[in-house]
DNA sequence: CTTAAACTAGATAGAACGTTCTAGTTAATT
DNA sequence: AATTAACTAGAACGTTCTATCTAGTTTAAG
């Protein structure tokens, strides 16, 4: 038993690149198959359905993101705002070096499946929330850098919430333009929280910012 | 001649929530015909493909962007800041009345047939360029509560990204927070710039802000 | 070498798909 | 009232889809 060709493995990989490109009910199995050069049988031994198929794809991304995306070199020795930065460009560049033909690895099939398939939707929340808790140790890690009482929780699916909208605008307008503005209004963003953190100075705080202030001060903490 | 009947309108209006709701390749024809109470003959007189149907949807929802989202009330005494937050408030609730079941207008379409439709492509890129200039234009009209020399054309599409990543991830997670903290971070970014934009104080221009600056102050023309 | 499990090949089934076709009905125009 | 174009009904077509089925081959273990 246990005859371990790597066929399962092509098709995982084949189906994540497809579906992200042109979504998962535009690829058909037939195009998996061909393109992953093995034939029915084999599809239908690894995957009873379709459906196992993109779950697994699902799983398959998620483990990527440990070992990719947030590689997890705490021990880099870069500045842990800049390393936030350093996980957005490498997004970037990928987005450019395929023509923006693929858009974020999670965005299309969440887009897509939310909806219809539950099983799916449910995976993929959980590693959107996976993805935000570790940009939030990001943030955890810049310490007093940023202030005290900012909730970095929010402030990590605010992160993952632009960069979703960035991939799908950029793709949309084949530029990488709306990447970059959107990279660049992040940098701001955390630059003008860094600013107006004194390294432990507490102030009142009050529960919602208004934006009836005029030229009032901000309350960071508000969100 | 010239008979017009309704049934363009429903058959319009009933692929523009189907295709929002479970995307263009997962709806077929027969679902749309039935759900419109029309038939084949009818479908294929007005449309004579999908393809053709997706396109008028697409044009149908950029009117609509007129018509409702960005309520052209410029009358309206509101504070022309505030209006931003109307518009996404608006979204909101929409968001949460469909119990997240329907995906941001555009979205759910860009995702999905950016790669293998150009056409459908090229028109979502207008619209959203449409959606970015509406929302510039309020942030223009916010005069000098934002610094004078911000750039509100990126600003725009900062918060389009934002939102449409928003929409993502609120429906993936099945709540309301994630669009919340979205709208949040977006007001306090605004606040942000408010407060440190002096009615007219023009300082030295840095190309582009590092975030190597520990405490240092934030040019707001950056970006 | 034998055996059994893991895996593969490819024809085929059966449903669903987008679309076409013919024969109509309805409504405005003359 | 006649004519014509706009519109509708629904059966049918050919294709593509996911999935199944049978008959294999390959590999690891005993």
């Amino acid at each position: 038993m246990a005859r371990r060709t790597n066929t399962r493995e092509r098709l995982l990989a084949t189906a994540a690149e497809l579906f992200r490109r042109q979504g998962y009910a535009q690829t058909g199995v037939n195009e998996i198959m061909q393109q992953a050069k093995t034939t029915s049988g084999s599809f239908y031994h690894f995957f009873p359905t379709k459906e196992d198929l993109v779950l697994a794809v699902v799983d398959h991304i998620g483990e990527s993101l440990d070992t990719e995306v947030f590689a997890t070199d705490h021990e880099s020795a870069e500045d842990s705002l800049d390393r936030v930065f350093t996980v957005l460009e490498s997004y970037r560049r990928h987005l450019v070096e395929n023509d923006f033909a693929l858009g974020s690895p999670l965005g299309t099939l969440a887009a897509e499946l939310s909806e219809s398939h539950p099983q799916v939707r449910e995976r993929l929340a959980a590693l959107f929330a996976g993805w935000a808790r570790r940009m939030q140790v990001l943030l955890e890690d810049a310490g007093d850098r940023l202030p005290a009482g900012l909730d970095r929780t929010a402030l990590a699916e605010f992160i993952l919430s632009t960069v979703e909208g960035a991939f799908l605008h950029a793709r949309v307008r084949r530029s990488p333009a709306p990447f970059d503005v959107a990279i660049s209004a992040l940098r701001s963003h955390l630059e003008m929280l860094a600013a107006g953190s004194p390294p432990a100075a507490p102030r009142t705080v009050q529960p919602r910012p208004t934006l009836r202030t005029r030229q009032g001060t901000v309350d960071w903490r508000a969100w």
